[in-house]
RNA sequence: GGCGCGUUCGUCUAGCUGGCUUAGGACGCCGCCCUCUCAAGGCGGAGAUCAUGGGUUCGAAUCCCGUACGCGCUACCA
């Protein structure tokens, strides 16, 4: 074991997106494989016919690509234990449960969904501590089975729980776990349908597929011990078991749709960058032991580890992943950020073909610092696009007096004598206007601003007249005169 | 109900082997500086009796036990 090369899998059950949870789950599998140089599997577990969702896994793994984990084997990634579907593995499963029948670890189960749902409530009724199979169907004598098995009426195959059992397993994250086999059901191994159950498929698979590490979320703790039986009757050597905490709610359930945005692409189609949904998703849960938040994939793989893993659950705050995004988008370079504003603008109403990238590129320069989003450089400066069409209404009050047409158009006079100009030379233009008006500085660029941009906030005035050119400049101060004046 | 897991600022967390913690950082919030505005940046502030009660100890957020609360599981779903 201890040599052997670490392998662990991502094993979702394919209900159309990936959950951020799933995510997490995801990527902290990725980590340790990369960590540890192992192996990143992905298997889906499509088990559960009546959930088949057309499309899923396509979405699953587009998705989970989309953040960089890549696997290294899964169903469009071969490797040599493989189907990774299980529904392509039904014979497997069925072999196994057999084996455990002739073992005595498991039994044919013929009882209807009636006598199941009587039994629950006779059990309910009585105020048993838990509901359970009786058992009954563990006591047929071999002719009824044979009887019943060759009648074709529905059956299925439960595990043979012996009562007074301690269970105890190592858990990664939380030591010691231990449960009394008194509290575990007989639980079904093969449906009616002869699909296997999740806990049959899972430690086989995982088994065959020679898991060293089973990292999953919380909600597996509870039926560990079932698994833990299953590798004993079948006697195989345990992986090392991981449950992360779950990824909740602000009001601290478990995360869910109706609360927000639960499937990554959710977010992706927000604008969030992937980089910020990783780095967010890394920390929510673990942390290397210091103060560093902001986290490149790469440095993630080198810190990470499972020891480091928290316990307790973690709220989703999207406040943080905001400033994450910001953070994240401020750290590219102007020409990796100039690529995803140019699918932005082909995505929205704008012609791409008037604006160069040389344009872009100014335009970058003077908003990087002012947006968290890639889609903020169109809707917080649209005036570096367009030519504004209304004005700030609180700003006309603020900043318009009578005087404001005439001092406007004076500067246009003054900006009409500059050649090809920088944008010092607006700004020189500017105080030489102002000084020959014999106003403040401050009393007429707000107004400047409103007649160029339409708006009241932004970058640096002069930032912003050189972006637009002289010609533009001049047409727009001309454009808010007649407009605001009207 | 039963079983299991958890509980440090509003949120993410440091603190894991008890003393260096008057509990540190980050997001958010507030204020100041910078400044043509908005950001970014810098500085500062408010904000956690470490769920709670009881132990152990010279000393506990850190170890032990109980209680409360929260969450998960309790399916022929994963």
């Amino acid at each position: 074991m201890i040599n052997e090369t670490p392998r662990v899998r991502f094993a979702p059950s394919p209900t159309g997106y990936l959950h951020v949870g799933g995510l997490r789950t995801a990527l902290y599998n990725f980590l340790f494989a990369r960590r540890n140089n192992g192996r990143f599997i992905l298997r889906i577990e499509d088990t559960d016919r009546k959930r088949f969702v057309e499309g899923a896994v396509e979405n699953l793994v587009a998705s989970l690509k989309w953040c960089g984990l890549e696997f290294d084997e899964g169903p469009d990634a071969a490797g040599d234990v493989g189907p990774y579907m299980q529904s392509r593995r039904l014979d497997i499963y069925d072999y196994h449960a057999k084996q455990l029948i002739e073992s005595g670890h498991a039994y044919y189960c013929f009882c209807t969904p009636e006598r199941l749902n009587a039994l629950r409530e006779e059990q309910q009724k009585q105020k048993l501590p838990q509901a359970k199979y009786d058992k009954h169907c563990l006591h047929l004598s071999k002719d009824e089975i044979e009887k019943s098995l060759a009648s074709g009426i529905d059956k299925v195959i439960r595990l043979n729980v012996e009562p007074n059992q301690k269970i105890i397993f190592e858990d990664i994250i939380r030591g010691r776990v231990e449960f009394d086999s008194n509290n575990i059901d007989d639980q079904v191994l093969i449906k009616s349908d002869g699909y296997p159950t999740y806990h049959l498929a899972n430690v086989v698979d995982d088994h065959l597929m020679k898991i060293t590490h089973v990292i999953r979320g919380e909600e597996w703790l509870s039926s560990t011990p079932k698994h833990i039986l299953l590798y004993d009757f079948f006697n195989w050597e345990k992986p090392e078991f991981a449950h992360l905490p779950l990824l909740l709610n602000p009001d601290r359930s478990k995360l869910s749709k109706r609360q927000g945005d639960v499937a990554v692409e959710d977010y992706r189609a927000k604008g969030y960058l992937k980089e910020a949904l990783v780095n967010f998703v890394a920390l929510l849960g673990w942390n290397a032991g210091d103060d560093k938040e902001f986290y490149y994939m790469n440095e993630l793989i080198e810190k990470f580890s499972l020891e480091r893993v928290n316990k307790s659950g973690a709220v989703f705050d999207l406040e943080k992943l905001n400033w994450l995004n910001a953070e994240h988008l401020r750290k590219k370079t102007d020409n990796e950020i100039l690529q995803l504003l140019k699918e932005e603008i082909n995505h929205s109403a704008l012609d791409i073909s008037q604006y160069p990238d040389e344009y872009l590129l100014k335009v970058i320069t003077a908003m990087k610092e002012r947006v968290s989003f890639i889609h903020e450089f169109l809707s917080k400066s649209p005036y570096l696009f367009e030519a504004p069409k209304e004005y700030e209404q609180a700003a006309i009050a603020k900043g318009w007096k009578p005087e404001t047409p005439e001092e406007l158009k004076k500067l246009c006079s003054a900006f009409s004598n500059l050649e090809n100009p920088s944008k010092e030379d607006f700004e020189q233009a500017f105080e030489k206007a102002v000084g020959e008006l014999n106003i403040s500085k401050g009393k007429l660029i707000h107004p400047l601003r409103l007649a160029v941009s339409g708006m009241s906030t932004g970058p640096g005035m002069f930032d912003i007249l050189f972006i637009l050119g002289k010609e533009e400049v001049i047409k727009r101060i001309n454009n808010a005169v007649e407009t605001i004046r009207a």
